[in-house]
DNA sequence: GCCATGCATAGACCATTATCTATAACTGCT
DNA sequence: AGCAGTTATAGATAATGGTCTATGCATGGC
């Protein structure tokens, strides 16, 4: 018959009524909430008769839950208490120290960013970062269909839907085996390089992109070409003497005796890495803090010659970016 | 700033939640509550707006909840499940098949309520049963004070504030070791044991005082007397030859072979042991299941020539006083 | 037996909630 | 571009909830 009707009931009552069996007393209680004391006793009349069963019971001057009061008392308090977890959970949330997000870095970018993700994950270790890798043709469709929280591109797309923030220069130099011919030259003109072969990156790749479209600029023509997916490959290959390749900087270990980089008229090419955040995605707490932790931090983590953080731009677009829309009404 | 704001929180708004949840879609989820699509969306916002986090996001088509959503989703199934808990301890409370609740009784009763309580808590492991012993006098306390729920006395106090049911009977006969010279007599008038040395139980004792009341109606006064407040001592010391005594009849073994019951006129002493209810303070339903049990089982605990069993009456007296109760406005 | 204290009930009030219908805006699919 | 289905917004309304003040009732101490 009295069934315990869950639908109306608050947290308020139970806040309610936890209080009074503490404090023993409706009036305790009451003044304890600042609360007048019949309300008290009409929370506690409503509390009674969704249970359908009397709670409490008046023992020489003390109300004593009845043994379905403790019971409910019991539920109350783990009830109250894992909301109040949850709040917990939700301050950590906002503060970004926990939480997940991904992050898609074009391969090349994948030479360095661990130095960032590194050293934050071991100051966040609540927050759970996925990271996919790709080359700059699959990292767009990541970010047309929105799979991710952050990208990293050299040459983001057109920003309409997007904000970005470069952070770390990324050069692109022409590197050569150790033997070869014109290992020792102090200026070599691009036309010299012309008839050499050269190892290069799949098209789609962001380093082949930017090659390709600095030799169109110029009007040129690469001689005999190999073409590998893989930077590593392509070092190794240049090393070995299979012929010489553009490559960014970052993808040569900090020292390469078996590698020279050619001083070629117009290299290095210039390019920036960039985080870019999608406008029309909710980007997660933990995703902006590590941002914040990646600008404060950048200086430590990489090496201060390809340092460029333009991140601080990024964070306060963002956090008015946000306002607005939150703000709408 | 947005404080998680449980003040105004419903578990109603968490089934909704979790519905939705569940089913990925608020017009799915409207369907299964039988409400209607808008309705669901505006129990969402609020939700939402409580938390001061987005709980929900499209992901082609399909509503997920974002990080702050599902942590909110599990706690709400946590809590929700709490009180579906709760929801069936009280069934079960109500059912009385589980809880507690507390019984005094005369010390003469010991001798007898065992073989009631034993089954019944064997059928009832989860209700705990405190028993609480002593003489009349004492019972008679803990019945002033309402420390009990159930009662048990052969001469209960004025029942103005109590209901009573009787269910054993419970003759006191007078007691002579075997060898007594009065044991192989037919009839033995009472004037003839008047110079018999008594053992008595102490004054404020059940049995002393309905002895005590019979021989006064019947003016007469005992010779010397010995007393001692412990039926079991005083059984042993009659056996041992110490003199005479008036015992209930359950106080004696099956088989008493060093005792003999002298056939005394005018006994046995009629009286019936009987629940006592106090109809001032709430019967717990454990013990309203404990008196079921009882007046169904009573016939398989206890000898059948001790049988009187008139709780029915009891309990639906009982019921009808509690409905009573519980209608008043 | 009276007074202080504490609890319960009654009546009133306003804010919030739960719910609806109608309608607009969006989304994915063809 | 249009359609079907889904979601969001707006406006309305009845019920509920939370709170107060005033008052009645019980109880324990002096």
């Amino acid at each position: 018959m009295a069934e315990l009707n869950v639908r109306h009931l608050t947290f308020r009552l139970l806040q309610v009524y936890v209080t009074v069996v503490r404090s023993g007393s409706v009036s305790e209680a009451a003044r304890q909430l600042h609360l007048t004391q019949p309300t008290v006793s009409q929370q506690l009349k409503r509390l009674g008769e969704a249970v359908g069963e009397p709670l409490l019971e008046n023992q020489r001057g003390r109300l004593v839950p009845t043994e379905a009061g403790r019971e409910l008392y019991r539920a109350s308090r783990e009830v109250l208490g894992r909301f109040e977890d949850f709040d917990e959970y939700l301050t950590a949330l906002r503060g970004g120290e926990r939480g997940r997000f991904s992050i898609a870095l074009v391969n090349t970018a994948q030479y360095v960013l661990p130095r960032l993700l590194g050293p934050y994950s071991q100051a966040h270790p609540e927050v759970e970062v996925t990271v996919h890798f790709g080359n700059r043709r699959q990292m767009l469709t990541r970010f047309e269909r929105q799979e991710d929280d952050l990208y990293v591109f050299s040459h983001p797309p057109p920003l309409t839907h997007a904000m970005a923030g470069r952070f770390l220069r990324n050069p692109l130099v022409v590197v050569a085996p150790v033997g070869h011919a014109l290992a020792g030259r102090e200026r070599i003109a691009m036309s010299e390089l012309l008839h050499e072969r050269f190892l290069l990156r799949e098209p789609g790749s962001a380093t082949r992109m930017l090659f390709d479209n600095w030799l169109h600029e110029q009007g040129r023509v690469l001689g005999p070409t190999l073409q590998m997916a893989s930077n590593e490959a392509i070092r190794i290959g240049v090393a070995s003497g299979m012929g010489l390749a553009v490559l960014s900087e970052h993808v040569l270990p900090p020292e390469h005796p078996d590698l020279v980089i050619l001083p070629v008229e117009g290299l290095p090419l210039e390019s920036h890495w960039q985080f870019i955040v999608r406008r029309d995605r909710r980007l997660p707490h933990a995703a902006q803090g590590f941002l914040r932790f990646a600008s404060e931090h950048l200086d430590k983590c990489v090496e201060t010659r390809f340092l460029c953080n333009e991140l601080d731009t990024l964070l306060e677009g963002l956090s008015r970016h946000w306002e607005r829309t939150a703000a709408g009404p």
